[in-house]
Formats: structure tokens, sequence, C-alpha cells
DNA sequence: CTTGACTCTATACCCTGGTACCGGGTTTAG
DNA sequence: CTAAACCCGGTACCAGGGTATAGAGTCAAG
């Protein structure tokens, strides 16, 4: 009934060696093993690799996922801290979003308007992503 | 007037050998240098190193910075080439966006609701970013 | 005119996030 | 019952993105 190693592998769209590699630094829990050693691992873990790497992605450091994954397992620390925690994160993702749309805005602008533009000039794209706001 | 090396590191965020490593790997330009060999860079390298660090923290690779800087140095490719390079990297971008927005919500939900789940249970941070339109 | 802060090149090393290979056991389809 | 396909732990290696150190030259203040 649990997954092998393998076809969470496949379906998390990472090798094999990544798992055992996730289970190592505690991305993904040790699941139980059969009598002859092999992973059984619940579909669970599929959808968590997933999460991994879509949140690799984006920017987060395996410490800082192992962090964020870490919320859910709550059995640390209160449901008080367990909100102070959530809305830091929160935040860090409020600051990339920002930090995007500024970036696609400027991209934007430089497809729309530089055709107009000498090609050495100081373009908008560097300009855009250091006004204020976009510095910190 | 020309910056040192050291005001660029500085006034950028980054150590000093990083801008030379910069400058190395072609994310920086190499800038003019004195008699004694010392570089001098002009205001424009502090923004561009700015702007490498914030679109590290985004996930994008040296590689795909480099990219992305190459834009803005549009000597090499027609406007409409650089309309396309531009709108893909729109799109890069876009999906960043969607995704950190939907782990916002997540993360949001959890903080939330889940004060009132068991502590081991299947909380929703997951699921919401296994969510259909989130997979790839 | 020297002393401390800064710069130069070059080489070596480090951490993160894996990947590759090994010799060996297991499971499953034919 | 055997061969292909899978899994095990262990070790070694790799690329990306830097960081550290050494040995030597330069510049600015007193």
């Amino acid at each position: 009934m649990g997954l092998k190693i393998g076809d969470v592998a496949e379906r998390g769209g990472v090798s094999l060696q990544t798992i055992r590699y996730y289970e190592r630094e505690g991305l993904v829990p040790a699941p139980p093993r059969l009598p002859s050693g092999y992973r059984t691992f619940p579909e669970s873990a599929i959808r968590r690799v997933r999460f991994i790497r879509r949140a690799q992605e984006l920017g987060f450091s395996l410490a800082e996922i192992r962090d964020l994954l870490s919320l859910r397992e709550n059995t640390t620390s209160g449901a008080k801290d367990l909100r102070e925690r959530a809305k830091a994160k929160v935040a860090d993702i409020d600051y990339k979003i920002r930090t995007l749309r500024a970036m696609k805005k400027a991209l934007n602008d430089l497809a729309e308007r530089c055709p107009g533009c000498g090609p050495l000039s100081d373009c908008p794209i560097l300009d855009a992503l250091d006004a204020k706001g976009m510095i910190a």
C-alpha cells in the first residue's frame, strides 16, 4: 500500500537519491520500512517533495523550507507562536512578491519603450528596481 | 568621480571579493582602471550589484540574471527579439508570483484556522499548494 | 616620509544541494 | 526458478556561488 521510493521520486519529479538526501536532511520524514528494509512512503510524501521543489524555485533554501514545513508539525510550540512564525513567513513572501512585481513592470517597460532608446543608455530596468521600496 | 571597489562592495551589500567574482562572471562589466590598476566604477555598478542580490533572493541563478541584464545591453539583437525575450522573462516572473500567492494564502489559512487542528493532522499548507494550477 | 587603510592577482578552500557509482539484497513477471 | 527491475547503505564526486589567505603594490593623513 505504501509507495516505494522510486514512485515518490518519479511522481515528485526528483531522483531517487534526492529523496534519500531529503530524508537525511530532515525535509521528508523517515518513513516506516518493510522487513526487507525498503522504505514505504505515504501519499503525502509526494506532495511534500513537490512543495520543496516549488519553494526552491522561489529562492528558499532547504533550511528555510524545513522551517516552513515545521510550521505544520506544530508539536513544539503554542498556537500563538505558530501564528507569529507564520506571519513572519508571510512577510518574507510579500517582499518577494513586491520585488517580482517591480521586476515585471520594469521588463514590460523595457519591452515597450526601449525600441526607442539608444543601445547603451541608462535604460529603465535597473532604475525601476532601485526605486524606493525596492532597496531593502 | 569613480567609485573604488570597496565603496561598491559596501554600498552594494556584498564583499569585495564578490564584486571581483561578479566581474569575472560577466555580471558586472569590467570597469576602467587607474594607472595603479585600481578599478574605478560608475555609480550604476552599485545599482547593478543590488539588482543581482535581489534577483538571487527570488530564485534566479547568476546565469539567468546575466541573461536578464543582457536585455538592456541590447546591441546584439533586434527590438523584436528583445521583446520576445522580455516577454518570456515576464512569464517566468508571473509563475513565481502565482506560486508565492498560493503559499501566502496557505500560510494565512494555517495561521488562522489551525489553532483548531490536531497537531499531526493533514493541515492545509501542502494541500493548498498542491491544488490545480500549482503543480507545474 | 612613514604608517595604516586600501587595492592588486592568484590560489586554495568552503558550503549547499545534489549526482554517480559500488557491491549487494529483494521483488515480480514470465 | 530465473532474469529484469527495483531497493539498500556507503563513498566519492560535482557545480554553483562564493570566502579566505598570501604576498605585493598604492594612496592619504599626519
